[in-house]
DNA sequence: TGTATTTTTCGTGTCGACATGAAAAATATT
DNA sequence: AATATTTTTCATGTCGACACGAAAAATACA
C-alpha cells in the first residue's frame, strides 16, 4: 500500500510555526477525503519521517485535530481516525437540519453584497464541478458554499458548529458516492441557486423554508443509501 | 498579587498523562471563575514553575484550550485568555436561546428514568446553593444543571455546542453578579422546576416554551446589566 | 494442546536544551 | 527632545532523548 502523498521532501526549511500548520491541514484533508480509513491508528513516530520534523509539531497537531472530533486519542495507546459511528447519524442529521435552516435564516437577515458576490463564486463553482464531473470537488465546493453562507449570517457559534457538522458529511458522502463510481451524485444546483435568491432577497421565510428542504433530500439520501439492501447473496438457492 | 492556588507543590510524581488534565483542568476553571483576567496573557515559562512540570504537557493543556476558545494562542506570541467581545453578545444570546430550546425539547423527548433522577439532583444543588447564598456554586450548579438535560437529549453535537455556550455564559455572569456582591442574583428555581416537570412528563412543547422562557429572562437581565447607566456623577452641579 | 505467566517490544508521555523571531531596551540620529 | 535604528532580551517553536506502560511475543505450566 502506498503512502498519501509525501508534502514535503524538500528540507527547506519551513518557517517558524508552520510545522503544525501542515501536519495539520494535510492529516485533515486526507481523514476527510476517507484516504486515512476511520478507526485506523496513527502513528507519531512513522508521520515523524513522512514529515521530517520532530514529533513535537505533529503531536500538536494531533491534539488540534483530537479537539475538533476528527481523531481520537486513547491514553498510552496509538492516536486513531475517528470512527464513523453509523448509531450516531440521527443525531447528526438533526443537528445538520437544524444548522442548515438557523444559518440560511440569518444569511437571508444578514448578508452583505460582498456575501452574496462570495456565494454566488461558490455557486458557480459547484456549478462546473458538476459540469466537469468531478465528485470530489463536488463535495468539497458544496461544503464551501453552506460555509460561505453560515459565515453571512454572521454568528460564529453557528459557523463553528456547521462546520464541523459539514466536515463530518463530507466523509459521510464520500462513503456515500465510493459505491457509485460512475454514477453521478444528485444534482443540487436548482435548489442552491433558490437558496441564494431567497438569501439575496433577504426573504427569511424562504430561506427556511429551502434550507429545510434541502437539509431532508440530502438525509434522505444517505438515509436511502445506509439502508440500502446490499446483500449480494439475497437471492440464490440454499 | 498573589498568584491562584498552586494545585501541587508536592512532588509525587503523577501518574503517567495526568500532567495535561491537571494544566487542563486547573486552568479551565480559573478562566471560568474570571481568576484569569479576559486577555491577561499566559506565560508558558511562569505555569512550568507553578505546575512543576516541563513545558511540553503545559503546552499540550493550552492547544486544548485554544480548541475549546478558552485561550487565544498569538503566533510567536503569548497565549492569553480569551477575551470576553460584548460585540459578540447578540451572537451568542442567539445561541444560547436556540440551545436551551433545542436540547430541552429533545430531553422531553428522549429522557430516561436515570436521566430524571440526575437533573433532579442537580436542581436539588441548586436549591442548596441559593439557600446558602453561595453565587459561585450557584453558577456552577446551574451550569450543570441545563448540561445535564442537554445530555438528556441525547444528541453530542447540541451538548457539545451548548457546553460551550454555557461555559462562555459563566464567564458572564461572573461578570455580571461580582457588581452586585451582596445583592443575590435572581432565583430561577421555579422556572427551572417547571422545565423539569415538563421534561419529565415528555411534554415537548411545554419544554420548548419553558425553555425560550427561561433563556429569555437570562438574556434580558445581562442585558439589562451590560446597558445600564453606571455613571456615577451623573447628578452632580457643574 | 490450551491456558497462565513472564519477557520483550515499541509507541506514547515527559523532559531539558537549543534556535528563532518579536518585543523591549539601548543607542544613534535629526 | 523626539524619532529612527540597532542591540538585547526572552518566550515561543522545535528538537533529540529517556521513561513508562500497554500490547505482543515468548515461555512456563496444566
Amino acid at each position: 500500500m502506498d503512502k498519501p502523498t509525501i508534502p514535503s521532501l524538500e528540507q527547506t526549511k519551513r518557517r517558524r510555526g508552520s510545522g503544525v500548520a501542515t501536519v495539520y491541514d494535510t492529516l485533515k484533508r486526507e481523514i476527510l477525503e476517507l484516504r486515512l480509513r476511520p478507526g485506523s491508528p496513527i502513528d507519531e513516530t512513522n508521520l515523524t519521517e513522512r514529515f521530517g520534523m520532530s514529533r513535537t509539531p505533529i503531536r500538536e497537531a494531533l491534539i488540534k485535530l483530537s479537539g475538533e472530533g476528527l481523531v481520537l486519542a486513547l491514553p498510552n495507546r496509538s492516536t486513531i481516525v475517528a470512527p464513523i459511528d453509523l448509531l450516531d447519524l440521527p443525531q447528526f442529521f438533526d443537528a445538520l437540519t437544524l444548522m442548515y435552516r438557523v444559518t440560511t435564516r440569518l444569511a437571508a437577515a444578514n448578508r452583505t453584497a460582498a456575501d452574496i458576490v462570495a456565494i454566488r463564486d461558490l455557486q458557480q463553482g459547484y456549478a462546473e464541478a458538476v459540469a466537469a464531473r468531478d465528485v470530489s470537488d463536488m463535495i468539497e465546493v458544496n461544503r464551501d458554499f453552506h460555509s460561505a453562507i453560515a459565515l453571512a449570517g454572521r454568528n460564529r457559534y453557528y459557523c463553528e458548529l456547521f462546520d464541523r457538522l459539514l466536515d463530518e458529511g463530507r466523509r459521510l458522502l464520500r462513503f456515500y458516492y465510493s459505491s457509485f463510481n460512475d454514477d453521478l451524485p444528485p444534482l443540487f444546483l436548482d435548489e442552491h441557486e433558490e437558496m441564494v435568491r431567497a438569501i439575496e432577497a433577504s426573504d427569511v421565510p424562504a430561506a427556511d423554508r429551502i434550507a429545510k428542504q434541502h437539509a431532508d433530500q440530502i438525509v434522505r439520501q444517505i438515509q436511502a443509501y445506509i439502508t440500502a439492501d446490499r446483500r449480494e447473496n439475497g437471492d440464490i438457492t440454499l
